[in-house]
DNA sequence: TTGTATGCGTTATCAG
DNA sequence: CTGATAACGCATACAA
């Protein structure tokens, strides 16, 4: 098809990239490259006319003064005549001039942008945690970015690595449960970018950690139903690879020795409890011959459906069921007979984090903190409060 | 001091810049720049060595290539030797190179970035929308950056502004209640920016849009309360800025007249629904001399404080008092005796708006749709069926 | 007080 | 297949 516009040859003509928006030759044969000006120039032409932005040269050359008297204006630098300043002003808003945050940012490598990775999405915690963490940092002059891991650890390496590439000032991340290498972690310590880590934490990166004291709520949440009178407790926790889950258990176990109860294996069972999970590790539980007479589940959806399988067998809750989660979701307050549970600080660990980064992002000092703990509440509801005990 | 090393006279030399960290120097008399290597080298490269991240231009000289070269080998273009491409690929991950996503976006004036504008994360309702549009976005490999208006117009503003100077590639906004002026929105027209508005939307201005047929919905669910007997029905309505509000109050009506009810205006509350105001009009509405049997809210938290409001006074539901809310928020499932409500597709919604702006990202063609109208799907439980009726 | 010249890190263009 | 070099839009050190 293509002939050499040197040789007219039509042998050796392979194509050899592309030269605004044509395509581009090279003849073998004579050496040649050339490029083929034919046709679809209209379409072309037209897609890459991009409107063009106002930018600060416009606003200089219209106002015959230099773009870097501009730029200062624009900034109130001090130096500035009060009429050149004015003029500018004006001139800026006239022309609808929207400074290029991506200039900026690449002039400054600073991008006012602190990242956030979060697990998942759909308990009410991490939107919470946002919600506290977006208050503090909006008002800060600071953007925030929220990326969702979805409990996967090569999502979870896939996001840092977004983050990284898009510069962000600072990164909030709560691990994923399949996380247990911290190397796409490391980078950030390497690149001198802050890091701070709540919720899902782990130990073997030393940065400053936001945690609840999941511990001390495990062991109060399970020693207020030992009050209430129950004898034989299980356990419904999360994923051993999460420290919370650790804690939690520890917690849980603390309280049953303190009190003398055995602590029976069978009555434990730990893994990432889906609904579906939940369901079928609490229809086990309560099918039991030794059937427990009170559950401590490690969050609330999985207390749910615990009472929700006690009620399909009639199992009355609290008399033969005591039940008790972690969280406080709303639904929590209204199942019947009201869930017993541990409330966390969800808008304050938002804040702490965001806090805490503004600090490192401004100070440089990366050994300011530590570990913050933040303190949690057990909302006493129906499911564990037995009428007939003390 | 300075010698020019060309001629090398004395008296010409002037400071011009610097490059690469050292000091660039400019002979007027021979008209030759040249930079001089020699002493502080080390207070000053250690100021400017800033944490150096490694650059496309460190890897073409530690390989004795151009920068281009690398560019191109990065990023599999053709034309590349394998050798060569093989190599700029080893040495950028021995030099642990990341891209500076940064200068990308300002050659390329693209940022690969959508943005999300939400009035609100109180319910699930918003979260549940990102959950849907996350999903598509990342995997189409956009970011997703959202900002919170707190339903304030100023802050839309500033949040508008924000998403601009960064130059986003795409707008989804659900506007606040308070916006009643669109101009923040046709700077994005006038940019060429794809926008779409959602759930919360308005007719000045034309643009795609996805919402649910909350006028359909609120027919079907105030026909389904007045199947079900009840008669007197009142409406819990949403600020009349909103759309959503004005459709789902015309159902309201639309089902009244239909089944020849009367419309009295005093059982017509509308307004922005805290949990305060909903305890405050729904005790109006309890304490009536003419008690409505029924009523019809608008938010699923409202309804909800409905119920509390209506067990307190003794009232029972569903027999003396009828209620329906709106969205299926988690808990309305759970308290007694289940609240019915219509369920929104808050995932499609989301996915909707994300392959949506998508499209028109890609494709510049901005006319490409009009309007979604997903269904919404009335889920039927305790508090709206009467045991005595049909 | 203002202008000049440079760099930030990439991609695109053009030339071999 | 590869190398120079010009954008991209802005901030800033220095010179004037």
């Amino acid at each position: 098809m293509i002939k050499c516009v040197k040789c007219g040859e039509v042998d050796g003509i392979m194509k050899a990239g592309y030269v605004r928006g044509k395509q581009r030759y090279l003849c073998k044969l004579c050496n040649y490259y050339f490029t083929c000006s034919e046709k679809d120039d209209s379409a072309q032409s037209l897609l890459r006319k991009k409107r063009h932005q106002t930018t600060i040269i416009d606003i200089a050359k219209s106002l015959g003064v230099s773009n870097s008297t501009v730029s200062r204006a624009l900034h109130g630098h001090a130096d500035i005549s009060p009429d050149t300043r004015q003029a500018v002003l004006d001139k800026a808003t006239q022309l609808d001039y929207q400074p290029n945050q991506l200039a900026y940012n690449l002039v400054k490598s600073k991008t006012n942008t602190i990242g956030m990775i979060v697990p998942e999405f759909h308990n009410p915690f991490f939107p919470n945690v946002i919600i506290g963490a977006h208050d503090i940092l909006t008002k800060a002059g600071y953007n925030l970015t929220i990326m969702q891991s979805n409990e996967s650890y090569q999502v979870e390496i896939s996001n840092t690595k977004a983050m990284l590439a898009n510069r962000i000032d600072g990164l909030l991340i709560s691990l994923t449960q399949e996380t247990n290498n911290f190397d796409h972690l490391s980078v950030f310590e390497k690149r001198g970018i802050p890091l701070i880590l709540f919720n899902r934490v782990c130990e073997e990166i030393d940065v400053p950690k936001v945690v609840v004291n999941d511990f001390e709520a495990s062991f109060l949440a399970v020693e207020h139903l030992i009050l209430n009178g129950y004898e034989r407790i299980a356990h419904l926790g999360g994923p051993l690879t999460l420290q919370v889950s650790q804690e939690r258990l520890r917690g849980y176990k603390a309280a049953m020795e303190k009190h003398g109860k055995s602590i029976d294996d069978h009555m434990i069972i730990q893994g990432m409890l889906t609904q579906q999970k939940a369901r079928i590790y609490g229809q086990y539980l309560l099918d039991l011959a030794d059937r427990p007479d009170a559950v401590f589940a490690v969050n609330d959806s999985s207390a749910i459906e615990i009472m929700l399988i006690a009620k399909e067998k009639g199992i009355s809750i609290p008399d033969e069921l005591g039940v008790v989660g972690f969280s406080d979701n709303p639904e929590s307050a209204y199942i019947g007979p009201g869930l017993t549970t541990v409330r966390q600080p969800t808008l304050e660990i938002g804040r702490t984090t965001a806090e805490w980064i503004l600090q490192l992002v401004d100070s440089e000092d990366l050994n300011l903190h530590e570990r913050k703990i933040l303190n949690t509440e057990l909302i006493v509801r129906g499911s564990s409060r037995r009428s007939c005990v003390l």
